[in-house]
DNA sequence: CCCGCATACATCGAATGTCGATGGGAGACA
DNA sequence: TGTCTCCCATCGACATTCGATGTATGCGGG
C-alpha cells in the first residue's frame, strides 16, 4: 500500500523539475517517474501539470528541449538546464527553504506574539 | 532593513489562519499583523487574500465570526476556531509537514534514481 | 500477425486561490 | 476640522494545477 498523495502547492513544481534536470537531462515522462519514486508516490505529477511546466520552463530559457530517442527506442523530448536554468534553481531553491522556515515559525509558535 | 518578502504558496493561508487562531480568537487585521511579525515580515498577508480567506473558512464551518469591539474600541469582527476548525488544523498541518518532507527528500537528493 | 499494454507527448476546460487596487467608515488626536 | 490608523470588503487579473481526453509507436504475448 502506498502513503496517500498530497496536491503540489502552486509554484512548487518548478524547483522540483528543476532540481531533477540537475541531475542530468531527462524526458518529461521519467522526470514525472523519478519525483514519485524518490517521495515514495506522496507527489504524484500529472500529465497535465508537467507538460505545461516544461513549456513554460522551455519558455523562460531554463531548460532547453531536444527529441531524442529513449531507452525504450521510443521519440522523446530530452530537457536540460541551461546556465541559466542553474542559476534560477538555487534562487528557487533559497526562496522555498525560507518559506519553510517562515512557516516553522508561525506553527511552532505556542503563543500569541506581544 | 526587513527581508525580502515572499509570495504565499497557495493553500498555505488557511493553515496559516487557523494556527493563529488557535491561540485565541482574534479579528482579522490582527491575524495579518501577527504572521508578519512571527515571520520578520517575510510573509506578508494582503488585505485581498485575508478576507476572502477568512469568508471561506467560515463558510467551511472552521471558524466562527462575531462583531465585537477591538482593543481600539472599533468595530471588529473576531472569529474563533470551531471543534472542526481544530480537527482540521491538525490534517492540514500534518498534511504540510509531509509535503515538506517530500520535497526535502527531492532537494537533498545528489543523484537520480535507480 | 494482431492485440493490448506501457511509453511518451500534448491540449483543453474547470477550479482554485493570491494579488494589487480601490473604496468606505469610524475612532483618536491635534 | 483634518488626517491618521484601524478595520472590513470587493473586484478583476493572473497563474497554476488537475482530470479527462486524444494521438502515436514500440514491444511482447497469443
Amino acid at each position: 500500500m502506498t502513503k496517500t498523495p498530497i496536491d503540489l502547492l502552486q509554484g512548487t513544481l518548478d524547483l522540483l523539475v528543476l532540481k531533477t534536470l540537475s541531475w542530468g537531462p531527462a524526458h518529461g515522462y521519467s522526470i514525472a517517474q523519478w519525483i514519485e519514486q524518490l517521495t515514495g508516490q506522496v507527489l504524484q505529477v500529472g500529465e497535465g501539470s508537467l507538460y505545461p511546466a516544461l513549456h513554460r520552463l522551455e519558455e523562460r530559457g531554463w531548460v532547453e528541449g531536444e527529441w531524442r530517442l529513449s531507452e525504450n527506442n521510443r521519440r522523446a523530448k530530452f530537457y536540460r538546464l541551461t546556465s541559466l536554468g542553474r542559476s534560477r534553481l538555487r534562487t528557487e531553491a533559497v526562496t522555498w527553504e525560507r518559506f519553510v522556515d517562515a512557516m516553522a515559525k508561525v506553527l511552532r509558535a505556542s503563543e500569541q506574539p506581544a
